[in-house]
DNA sequence: GAGACGCTTCGGCCGGGACCGAAGCATTCG
DNA sequence: CGAATGCTTCGGTCCCGGCCGAAGCGTCTC
């Protein structure tokens, strides 16, 4: 009977995270969005009241939080610890008895391009981390990061303060596995404020009810001219 | 009903972590050691039936490993993303509605000197990170971290190989967050080389029964020469 | 070999909590 | 205003899974 007092309290919010349908509502939040109560009782594929009072739990424990606007409620999660805390344990999840080689047709689109939380991921996502990598912008070693004085000077051209809310408590730069892909690619607060970035340039857009992205025509030439990225087959809505 | 995939999964491993007793002996295995049955049985509060039935559990999901020897089991972390999962879920309930400030007092031993699953922390961990970093020896980047050429060159001379395993999978260089001093310190492979080698000289010494540790007399000195590291009122029953 | 010890398996008990449908509040729209 | 929509609260059902003690099996000791 060591350490009750963390203890008790992890044991509290696995549990929460223990329950398949409020598993399913923390997975359909991880791409950073707010949902409705409705969106996420269908995600997790229980009833409005029973999502209802799954939301009212994990709300009050502060793994969610929760805006009114007009007659909907619009729940994303908390904060980015518990995003990590659910990528780890996803991490965790992956390894083990390999289920099946999951080779969705439609999951073509989010392999591309999506987003993981608030940062970029997917073929993407890894080739941008590894353009940024090849410039000596930032250092990726396994799953920890940091940012070069080179890398500093070339966020602030780009239009992204890596110094911006350095407040306390989150990481400017680590890195997060992609599922996908298999490999590290960008996470922390640059990673979000890159993400943001590009989609305040037009460069990519969400496709609908879905985490996957498209880039955007304008958004071929500028990866292209500014990172070196360039998807083949890359066919865009807009 | 989008990710299904790993979700269902993610619900099972989070689930198992959420039993008070399963978490109290996931949180008894922390400090990286391997610890018998009933050891566990004692330390999560159940009978030897009960948690042996836990231990199953955790075993068949590759959450724990465990090695017999004579009439005794030893349970263990069975890798370092199962200890950083339980990490994550520990910042996550560490926040919120901060219960009572725990100033116990034989914390103390810990908040000087403890292991953290396979590496140091308490206010040696601190105070060596921060030597580390203060020398240009690793370059730690909020919860991110990477070695410098230099700093290989150190660890080298000391004893530590930065570039033993490097095995896919494991971080060289990684951060994390201290719940005694709420900072990060140095964790992931080498991380745990260099808690290893201050074992293997003999710096420091468990305490029975706990995650704290002892710096023994020739720590005092070694800690002070090398690392400029000095604990006052430090007594070691070395 | 007999006994002590460590651990697991089995059987039975019991409570917590997930679930749904119906009813109750809000909010927006006609 | 009344109707439709979004969400929550309530009441009742049901099953999963944690718990223990007793018994079984393996290992070490005398």
């Amino acid at each position: 009977m060591t350490n009750m007092v963390s203890g008790i309290t992890l044991a509290e919010i696995a549990s929460l995270m223990g329950d398949v349908a409020r598993a399913n509502i923390l997975s359909a939040l991880m791409d950073g969005r707010a949902l409705t109560a409705s969106e996420l009782a269908w995600h997790s594929g229980v009833s409005a009241s029973t999502a209802s009072g799954h939301l009212a739990k994990l709300s009050e424990a502060r793994l969610i939080s929760m805006a009114r606007q007009g007659r909907h409620r619009y729940y994303r999660l908390a904060s980015s610890e518990v995003a990590q805390a659910i990528e780890a344990l996803m991490a965790v999840a992956s390894v083990g008895p390999k289920r099946h080689r999951p080779v969705g047709p439609k999951d073509e689109a989010l392999r591309r391009a999506r987003t993981c939380y608030d940062h970029l991921a997917g073929r993407l996502g890894i080739a941008l981390a590894d353009t940024l990598t090849e410039r000596h912008y930032i250092v990726l070693s396994d799953s920890a990061g940091a940012v070069t004085d080179e890398g500093r000077r070339f966020f602030c051209d780009f239009g992204i303060d890596p110094d911006a809310g350095s407040g306390r408590g989150r990481a400017l730069c680590r890195t997060c596995l992609d599922w996908s892909e298999r490999r590290p690619h960008l996470a922390g607060r640059l990673g979000a404020a890159l993400c943001d970035r590009l989609f305040e340039l037009g460069w990519v857009e969400r496709i609908k009810d879905s985490r996957a992205l498209a880039i955007t025509a304008s958004g071929q030439r500028g990866l292209a001219e500014t990172f070196g990225v360039r998807e083949p087959s890359q066919v865009s809505g807009d």
